[in-house]
DNA sequence: GCACGATGTACTATAATATAGAACACAAAG
DNA sequence: CTTTGTGTTCTATATTATAGTACATCGTGC
């Protein structure tokens, strides 16, 4: 499971293999376990205890079996708390101002990762999932990242992505992604234009931090009866005030071109 | 770090123990890690390298020092899934009734840890942090989950207690929790009145899992001068009916008392 | 109700593995 | 320009994780 030739402790691997199992699994047993990563079973026992131990999982005394605990909740948390923290404000005051949903992501290679949303009360929405993942190309967040890219970097990520149509208007091909880009580093922002998901539209404006590298961004999402022209410009310019601030606060200089 | 005389894997406890240690250190070098835990240099190291070729630690290339990894997020939100999913709605729902900050938490021997919060978009509103950890004496969910364990849970839990006078309303004795919690088992819901907090008002009722174990609970926080009496009793009637069904999707039965 | 199979757990010898020491390259600081 | 501290690599040793065996427990189906 581990990449690089790399130095890698066979026990912790394994154990963080363990972890992995139950991604999609919410309660497994040792033997269940140790068939799935191909351990033996007493093998696996003792990983499973350490992490028992650590509260990393937690055994359900009426079946015997695993499951996640709460101590990886509460680590979890603890990840890019920073951000989160001085972002989390500026999410809020977006829904309270448009009152459509608002998303914080960071960048994880190829994908976004969602870290926080803040949702509209509104009954028609869009719901994305905190801890969801989905590719650069698609998405506003990923595009306003991407957007700002040193060439080099840009590159490396294009030439790794595999392009999957998801509606008629999603961007496929690097030559088309690339000028789109180009444009949208020289708004400041990024759209989704159904190109995920028909009837979705999102705006995207991105984070940097102190060593002017683009690795976040925030979005807001809905449908695309109400967002029309007018009102998604205002928002760009909302998202790139706000961005910017954020931004700041995490350390970013603004470079003279 | 791990507790019992349980058999533990030296490595992963290790490995642990250096996430740990990223809880209050957003950026840590491997030196600094090594005499954090009292390990040697290489050994640290080794395990480190483990932890970041799994994601759960990142590598600053501009410091040279290491951070909590994306993956580590992600596993966390694994946490409890299924119950997140289906109580979640049912926050928002209430925060679009009453336009108050709702929370769900879940027990964690004598703490109550909070998994997911909706809040409202006022501006004088409760904000309490989602992965965050409170005794379960002083808040309103950790009661209104004792009020409903077994006597020796119960009698447990209390016998480990210790007391912190947070305000003046503070219940600080187990004699008079056992008293109030008798109440509270008998209305279905609890009350945090100013306990942990001057000015701050919780109600919450519990939610039970399929072996009719009362584990989470459902709150919403508003501050005194909001939360009138025949308003907290609306909330408590809608806190009641909500938990009951979330239970109920939980494979809850009602048992015939 | 009994036997079977599968489970979680405990113990132990061995061999594989994690470990810490020494040493390196590199950077920052005095 | 040294000095001190870093992150990192290599290697021998012995500690440690491992897997085999064994057992108690539980639920299932005969």
């Amino acid at each position: 499971m581990a990449q690089e030739g790399n130095i890698v402790i066979q026990s912790v691997d394994r154990a963080i293999q363990i972890i992995r199992c139950f991604e999609d699994n919410e309660e497994l047993g040792v033997t269940e376990i140790s068939r799935m990563i191909g351990l033996h079973k007493s093998t696996a026992f003792g990983l499973i205890s350490t992490l028992e131990a650590n509260k990393l999982l937690e055994k359900n005394d009426n079946t015997g079996k695993y499951r996640l605990g709460l101590e990886l909740f509460r680590l979890g948390t603890k990840v890019n708390s920073t951000l989160r923290h001085i972002a989390v404000p500026y999410l809020e005051q977006l829904v309270r101002m448009y009152q459509e949903t608002v998303n914080l992501v960071v960048v994880d290679d190829l994908y976004v990762i969602y870290l926080e949303k803040v949702e509209s009360t509104r009954s028609m929405r869009i719901s994305t999932m905190v801890g969801g993942r989905l590719p650069m190309y698609c998405t506003a967040v990923g595009k306003a990242i991407m957007s700002n890219l040193h060439a080099g970097e840009l590159e490396s990520k294009l030439d790794r992505m595999e392009f999957i149509k998801h509606t008629d208007k999603t961007i496929c091909d690097k030559r088309s992604l690339m000028e789109s880009l180009e444009i949208d580093r020289r708004n400041g922002y990024s759209e989704d234009n159904e190109e995920l998901e028909i009837g979705l539209i999102c705006i995207a404006a991105p984070i940097y931090n102190h060593f002017n590298i683009p690795f976040a961004a925030i979005s807001l999402s809905g449908p695309t009866s109400r967002m029309n022209k007018s009102f998604r410009r205002e928002i760009a310019r909302t998202l790139i005030e706000y961005t910017q601030e954020i931004s700041m606060k995490l350390g970013y200089r603004k470079e003279v071109r």
